[in-house]
DNA sequence: GGGACGATTGAA
DNA sequence: TCAATCGTCCCA
């Protein structure tokens, strides 16, 4: 089993290939009590880099957003006020910050229901997805059709950085 | 030590 | 339209 989990060639890449890439892949959290949930992503945000005023990485590396420095393939979670985890999964290679904020799975739209859904908090700051028990991502050989508008919330980061079209959403 | 704010959500 | 709710970050 897990053949199908996604490895670090792919998540290794730069995140404006990798986020549309994880639409349609399958999202597998085992919970506590060994129930496992299966969903497939519909929705995502990438954000690149020190240069995007939208990302967490352009104030610097700091204690909340550092995982996001190291490779690909890891958790980047955070809270959001004060009440909703923020679900993210970093990308390229060690020393280029970047990642991909999970937006939306089957089921469950919305970056803070999916988490709450899903029980992911601090404690899955820089978790493994490669080797992770307890979360991972899957292909199931689907690749769905999406569109593109600009992001969600990052009003503050100026007309240019707000509305860059870097979210992904399956049609 | 203090204060402002945020990659949201659901109810009024 | 707005409150809930708190970790992080910046300034003093």
């Amino acid at each position: 089993m897990n053949q199908n989990r996604l490895k670090a060639d792919f998540y290794q890449r730069d995140v404006l290939l990798v986020a549309p890439d994880l639409l349609g892949k399958q999202l597998v959290r085992v919970l506590p009590n060994g129930i496992k949930l299966n969903h497939l992503i519909t929705e995502v945000e990438a954000y690149k880099g020190i240069d995007d005023l939208a990302c967490h990485a352009s104030k610097g590396k700091t204690e909340r957003n550092k995982v996001m420095f190291m490779q690909g393939g890891l958790v980047y979670v955070y809270l959001i006020y004060g009440m909703y985890w923020m679900l993210n999964v970093v990308t390229s290679v060690e020393g280029v910050p970047e990642a991909v904020l999970i937006r939306g799975i089957t089921d469950y739209s919305g970056p803070g229901r999916l988490t709450k859904h899903l029980q992911i908090d601090k404690s899955f700051y820089a978790e493994n997805l490669m080797e992770s028990s307890r979360i991972w991502i899957e292909d199931i050989g689907f690749s769905p059709e999406f569109t593109t508008t600009p992001r969600i919330g990052v009003d503050y980061a100026g007309s240019y950085w707000a509305n860059i079209p870097w979210r992904f959403i399956v049609e």
